[in-house]
DNA sequence: ATGGCGGGTCTAACCCGA
């Protein structure tokens, strides 16, 4: 069962590169992040005639995911339930930024974790705030679900190897102390980052800037992942990022990430 | 060098991403 993730930055636009990429690579689930779009524009029949089931949870202008499948789902949940509005909680989120659903004994959890914007801005503490809010509702879902995968953008890159220049990015969100602790405190709930299990090319990243030819340079990041828990590592068989989307023309700036289990 | 690019939409002396 392979499964990806690909923040697309606007599927309006990035739709036609979805269906090539689909077609080269048939994984049984593709989550995406940033797909812009509100629930009434999803392109589910374009999809459906590729192959592809979807569900999604999107808005206007920022944020959106979705889940496409070979396969229907079951049990399709948006948000973290704490944080959904009307939980009654004090810090709720309007924002659309999760969908999970099952598919057999696997239950996928599709994040598109805030960026933060710089560690001085609200942003950041909204950041630090869903991800302690993630944590929580991970470590109950993981009693429910023993087989999980939590897929996504994270904007955190977990280790200076996943920096092209550490010493440029040091006091910058994604790269952060308490963004790095957020990240090791879900690797503390028994969930594995499926790319170190293997042996990987050093300096591969999921992110390029659009900006200073970044790609052509490759002073990337790596920010996207996929994190399974215990139950499933035993049968990880590997996790790859693609870069060839990013070499396209009008690509997103981010290229997918993908594991076998 | 704080902008560079590329999405979005209130099409701008705009906002946001990472």
């Amino acid at each position: 069962m392979k499964l990806a993730t690909w923040n697309v930055n606007s599927l309006k636009v990035r739709l036609p590169q979805v269906l090539d990429w689909l077609a080269a690579n048939p994984v049984e689930v593709l989550c995406l992040q940033e797909t812009k779009q509100q629930d009434a524009d999803f392109p589910k029949d374009e999809l459906l005639a590729a192959g592809y089931h979807s569900v999604f949870s999107g808005q206007k202008t920022y944020n959106g995911v979705a889940i496409l499948s070979r396969e229907e789902p079951s049990d399709v949940q948006m948000g973290i339930p704490a944080l959904r509005p009307g939980s009654g909680q004090a810090f709720e989120d309007e924002q659309k930024r999760v969908i999970a659903a099952t598919f057999g004994d696997v239950r996928v959890v599709n994040v598109y974790i805030p960026n933060g914007q710089s560690i001085d801005s609200d942003k950041y503490q909204y950041k630090l705030g869903w991800l302690k809010a993630l944590h929580d509702w991970l470590k109950q879902e993981l009693v429910r679900y023993p087989k999980l995968v939590l897929l996504g953008d994270y904007n955190i890159a977990p280790e200076d190897r996943d920096v092209h220049d550490p010493a440029a990015w040091v006091g910058n969100v994604l790269v952060s102390e308490p963004e790095r602790d957020a990240f090791r405190a879900l690797q503390a709930l028994g969930l594995k980052d499926s790319y170190r299990l293997f042996e990987q090319t050093e300096k591969t990243f999921s992110w390029w800037d659009y900006r200073m030819m970044a790609f052509r340079r490759n002073m990337g990041l790596r920010i996207d992942h996929i994190l399974i828990s215990e139950a499933l590592a035993p049968r990880c068989k590997s996790c790859v990022i693609d870069k060839a989307p990013r070499k396209l023309e009008r690509p997103s700036d981010h290229t997918p990430v993908i594991v076998e289990l």
